[in-house]
DNA sequence: GGAATATTTGACACGGTGTCAAAAACATGT
DNA sequence: ACATGTTTTTGACACCGTGTCAAATATTCC
């Protein structure tokens, strides 16, 4: 057999970088290959397809985000914790390698690649995955914060709640890249889960 | 003058609905041209762009919806409101014509159209113009709520919540197609809002 | 060294965007 | 009625991106 003559990992960061950057569709595999020191061939050759590339960058990154929420979620009081994931959350937006004005969340970047007709059935379900796995985390930390006292209520409907405004938080970072105002939502929402009364 | 052979408001129209259905960046001016009847160098002559005939169809849609809302937003009780605004963004992800499985929520096209560069600044732009007037109708119902004491609480904050989440529930859509949750998430979001202490 | 195997490479077909000049259709003034 | 000017339509073109394919290449194993 013949080696390979670049690195998969390399690639898939590479890759992962610009989809990012520019959106699933706004980014070619040339683009890729140039920046990767590789033949586009070759790529078609390793992933397949730009969307089953997209797909195995996808994952990598998933992997790495739910490891750093879960770390977030895991210390302090349930306030400080849930503080935790949305700062977190907030910051993953646009956090990583380009400090240029880069137009695309990561938090919806799966969006940009769920676009086409109903061929990426895969992509929406692995941002489904994703959802599904965050909502699952917040829902142990606030079960865990119910029963030190923490918390009362539905620990299920809150989790999908705040899941939903960090979703909605993406969208919003998208069309005002107001981080402050971000910020403030976050507060809110905690403030309101928490039943805190100075509302 | 040659008179146009075309309906200006028509072919919004039909471009409104491949949008949606297949994204921006999924729908091709010769589909568009098609299903309307035109030819694709016409589209280009009285448009200029897919970029620009996309923001017409779009700014065509939004003015729509928001007088839809602003109805919603203007009858009963502040819960009623509310819920009748919540039911009317749920139902708006995806009604219209196609009954198909359509891939694109209505909610969200506007992130398909804002992938590029930085070309389609006007889309983001577009955008976040619909979500600040969106926001305002709400904080207005809130502000009104309050005075018939019906809410008490930063208007501004929780209308800013509140839209949060329904660019949420866009995005929980598009992942799941699971409806009924969203009117659960709505709910729960009303009642967190309106301080009902049996949540 | 030779065979088997996987990768690389370059060429190709196809479709989408955007541009352009020539042809066509109408309104107007004479 | 006819010529003129203006705008739309039409078809051709260049360019780029995706995806496929066969030939060339490099490596491992026998």
């Amino acid at each position: 057999m013949r080696p390979r003559e670049f690195n998969h990992d390399d690639v898939l960061r590479i890759a992962f970088d610009q989809f990012w950057r520019k959106g699933v569709r706004g980014t070619s595999l040339s683009d890729i290959a140039r920046d990767a020191g590789v033949q586009r061939g070759s790529l078609y050759n390793a992933f397949g397809s730009k969307e089953a590339l997209f797909l195995q960058a996808y994952e990598r990154y998933a992997g790495d985000y739910l490891v750093a929420l879960q770390k977030a979620l895991g210390a302090g009081s349930l306030r400080k914790r849930l503080t935790a994931f949305f700062d977190l959350t907030i910051t993953n937006f646009r956090s990583g390698s380009p400090p240029r004005g880069c137009p695309t969340t990561r938090g919806l970047m799966e969006l940009g690649a769920a676009e086409g007709e109903g061929l990426d059935e895969e992509a929406r379900q692995a941002f489904a995955n994703l959802v599904s796995r965050i909502t699952a985390l917040v829902r142990d930390t606030l079960s865990a914060g119910a029963a030190r006292g923490e918390f009362s209520g539905n620990s299920a409907a809150a989790a999908l709640h705040i899941v939903t405004v960090t979703r909605g938080l993406a969208v919003l970072e998208r069309a005002f890249g107001d981080e402050p105002q971000l910020r403030k939502i976050a507060a809110h929402t905690i403030d309101l889960v928490l039943d805190k009364k100075d509302r």
